[in-house]
DNA sequence: CTGAAAGCGCTTACAG
DNA sequence: CTGAAAGCGCTTACAG
């Protein structure tokens, strides 16, 4: 039960001034002049009591924490998982911690936690933002700390956003399915008005008329039920028994989608192929292995804290930057 | 660009004092006897201006950060992704925020992060930890912190273990495949000396005994490449022919597991039967679904942020306690 | 080459 | 009923 170490009791051990220990700790002997006896003492003893200083009261002093608040939709989906470990692994590297909260797309929730991040003094937020965040955002950039939009982003927002191309990604999703054949392609989407949701809609829709196909849409509405999707898809395709493909435009309505498919007993991908939208893990590992629209998710999470770290050292980024997405092939679409 | 605001300008602007401005913002007006018109004028300019007082400055006060330090083996893994949601859900109930990290099960990871939560003053900590943290984590409980450590435990360090019961959970499969009739269980696990691992390791050693059956173990090293298990896998199941059953003892052992599988061509459950340790949400989807050993996440971590209120209140609570596992029967095992 | 002092934004005895 | 002062652990001009 070492006594808790200050530089001020440093100081007084060393019968110093706590400048002086202040100026070693931080490497600025040479720039402060002070002797190099002198600092090595210091650094010795600082060694010695294995001191580390207290980063509260440096960020009070310095105005900077070190910290980073991030929102996410949740933390425990798969997608914002991996997404939470990229943004770890290079926030690591320039010394940043994060914090991290689920919104559950709710934007009570997510004002409240940017309330929170604010007086816990982040440096920069980043996030993943619900639809009605947009004033909180905005003050929070009026304030001056950097403010991250990925995923999908807000258009009246003038935050720094790092995207993927939805619209591209899902237009050559059914470009590739119509090439491999198939004539009536569905989309099972989630009936949002979040940009990421809309620009994969709006992929679907301008393929289908630029191959003048027919257009097969199942819209879910957004719930925390997921076992009511499977029903809802077996409506939809009892109606539609001319489907013959199937887009799934999120992860878990992917997931649902092929335990309704697996229910009524399609075969993939001879009565209907399957893409779904974001790659997973376990995607490769189903009988048959999903064919699945990735998202290049280390390059955003990458492109996220360069950014940050970009503004923080009044350096000159980028607004807005879309990255590709990339078809993986796999059975389901044989 | 509001001026950064402080109760020290709000008391200049409200011609009161500092302490008054403290007073009503902690709802010590009371206590304190502030008046209630003056009370509540401060109340109400406090409101108008959306003023939160500064987290960091309490906490350098205070010596409470409301922040708890969690160390996670990867936040990415399914598993400790639903464990983080699970601590997060909880934590919000009590006004306490979380820090998340990884630490690849590597002990200079994990004893890096405990040094930086110390310096962030976390008011507790949370870890599943590697093995060689043993002393650090002895001068964090020395210090008199809340040190909570959860999925696998270290003998030598008293922290509060909220644990499960990982022998009973593999001893019962065991048990269940060879009423089932399968009479060569084997077991796939992690060379490793965690006792999670460990415990599972002798739940089915024990169970094996208890029955006279034959025992066959596959030890596989803690790689992050997981590609190799697929060709272990598969000389494993060469060399012993007569297997026809298998638990495999992690997650992503079971996920890469069921990949060699399904490469050798082998049927669930008519040539094998399987059981995953640990559920998770893709087992129902899998053709055939995959019976899993679940945990009680929730329970777990609900626990965890309790002892935490607990500690942090000066109540008594248990240093240790073990929750059941739960057999979840699917296709792969009928 | 080194130190005394102010201040970051709070809270908490203490005085009146 | 209210305020002045000390102090949490730092850093940064400034003085010498």
């Amino acid at each position: 039960m070492t006594h808790k170490h200050s530089i001020k009791n440093i100081a007084a051990q060393l019968n110093v001034s706590i400048s002086t220990v202040s100026a070693v700790i931080n490497g600025k002997s040479k720039e402060r002049r002070i002797s190099p006896i002198l600092t090595e003492k210091i650094e010795r003893y600082i060694k010695e009591i294995n001191f580390i200083p207290n980063k509260i009261a440096q960020n009070l002093r310095n105005g900077r924490s070190n910290i980073l608040g991030v929102i996410l939709e949740n933390i425990a989906d798969p997608f914002f998982a991996v997404i939470a470990r990229g943004l770890e692994i290079k926030a690591n590297k320039y010394g940043y911690k994060l914090l991290f909260s689920s919104s559950e797309n709710n934007s009570e929730v997510a004002n409240s936690l940017l309330q929170t991040y604010r007086q816990y003094n982040v440096d920069a937020y980043i996030v993943a933002p619900p639809l009605g965040i947009e004033e909180s955002l905005n003050n929070l950039i009026g304030e001056g700390k950097p403010v991250i939009v990925f995923d999908r982003n807000l258009p009246e927002v003038k935050a720094h956003n790092v995207l993927v191309d939805n619209y591209e990604g899902v237009f050559n999703a059914v470009n590739y399915l119509s090439k491999k054949g198939r004539q009536n392609i569905a989309l099972v989407t989630l009936d949002s008005k979040q940009t990421q949701m809309e620009d994969r809609l709006k992929g679907y829709k301008d393929s289908i008329k630029s191959t003048k196909q027919k257009s097969y849409m199942l819209k879910l509405p957004y719930e925390k039920n997921t076992e009511l999707i499977k029903p809802k898809m077996i409506h939809f395709l009892e109606k539609y028994p001319d489907i013959d493909a199937i887009i799934f435009t999120t992860n878990y309505i992917t997931s649902n989608g092929l335990y309704a498919l697996k229910y009524m007993g399609k075969s993939i991908p001879n009565d209907i192929a399957v893409i779904g939208y974001d790659d997973n893990h376990n995607f490769k590992l189903y009988t048959p292995s999903i064919t699945a629209v990735q998202q290049p998710i280390e390059e955003v999470t990458d492109k996220i804290i360069e950014i940050i770290q970009a503004k923080l050292n009044n350096v000159e980024v980028e607004q807005e930057i879309y990255f590709p997405t990339k078809l993986i092939e796999r059975d389901s679409t044989k």
